[in-house]
DNA sequence: GACAGTCTACCTACCAGAAGGTAGGCTGCT
DNA sequence: AGCAGCCTACCTTCTGGTAGGTAGACTGTC
């Protein structure tokens, strides 16, 4: 599982745009194989078997969300800023192709994906609540929100919003749903909840 | 495609179940078969395609939501009312088991389905959308509701919300996020956000 | 510098099983 | 007799995965 090889990153990259677009089940090694010119069996050379592969992908999903996040903490100071940066990563993700959060698409087909994908993929949402969570906290702390909100269940809310905004949109091939269902939630945390419906005017 | 038959209405219900739980692509005719005690290629007779049986299913469910929003219409006047009973449905198709809503599924794998799917798919959102839409504006102007809302976005938003909710819900296997997530987005509606995190308690 | 041995990164060939789907036959009810 | 409703048998294609082989680069020893 020699996860520096470029070959190995390649079908990681093939194999990640894959799911984000028809999932787990939707996708195969020979749909790899073609993109990544590779033959089918050979894919198992680096990843032994397809949930090593989703597993792989679902680590360095994890560990490149992390790392966001602490470069979100370096270039903002205030909650809301923090709170528009990340959602500016579903955004990103979102904005390119008409690709679903990885996260979001392997936890759809969760009964047919492996308990150990199934484990990082709370591990995941764990990591995001719970920064979101403190967030939020820290906002209210500092006047910027109301001081008596439910921090942790504003904060599975806004995940669950966009998740759920991604799914919606794609069906459309609407970009903005996510920005405006997002700012709509973001703009409830504090005194003006009227007219601000777009994440980026939410300071 | 004789949707009356009983068999018909079993494999219908089936494939309903598994394709809440495993996606479009995650289920077989054979899954099917083995449940309802007839041989797969018995199932041919029926639906003749397997995106029949998914268009079939869609416009099932897309006729019972229907059915289900002139109920709500019918038993409550007042539009927050109105809007905890249409939380209710996904509640109740949430808490039976682990399924999650037979459209959001479908629009998981999206790429991977027919597109006679996907376009009824975004007509059962339409209906869903508008008619929280229209819902909204009655609150609104019944003074129920802070009178300045962008009421297409608050639509969409608690739509996405409850999708997100099943999503990440099902994961954790905790049946309370989706009641929280849609009560705070309720709660958001009118003077005191604070408080409220439980659709039920939301009037 | 030559040789042997080993390792990497792929290949071809193959497997068993499952996928959706088709053709044609049987059975029982009307 | 005719038809609905199911069956068996079979098709092709695809599935993830395995076995064994090989070209070429690297490594250590003499």
């Amino acid at each position: 599982m020699s996860s520096q090889n470029p070959t190995a990153l390649n079908i990681l990259s093939i194999a990640r745009q894959l799911i984000m677009t028809r999932g787990y089940q939707g996708f195969s090694f020979r749909d790899i194989s073609s993109q990544a010119g590779i033959k089918p069996a050979s894919i198992h050379y680096h990843f032994p078997t397809k949930g090593d592969l989703g597993e792989a992908l679902l680590i360095e999903a994890t560990t490149e969300f992390q790392r966001q996040l602490v470069s979100i903490e370096q270039q903002h100071e205030r909650a809301a800023q923090r709170l528009v940066a990340f959602v500016g990563i579903f955004e990103e993700t979102f904005g390119e192709a008409d690709r679903l959060c990885l996260v979001c698409m392997l936890a759809a087909g969760q009964d047919t994906v492996p308990a150990e994908i199934r484990a990082r993929i709370r591990e995941f949402w764990d990591i995001a609540v719970r920064w979101t969570e403190a967030c939020i906290d820290k906002g209210m702390r500092a006047g910027e929100f109301y001081a008596d909100l439910d921090s942790r269940v504003v904060a599975q809310t806004l995940l669950a919003t966009l998740e759920g905004a991604m799914l919606t949109g794609r069906a459309y091939q609407d970009k903005q749903k996510l920005p405006e269902s997002a700012g709509f939630i973001l703009s409830c945390l504090r005194q003006q909840p009227e007219g601000i419906c777009n994440s980026h005017a939410f300071e």
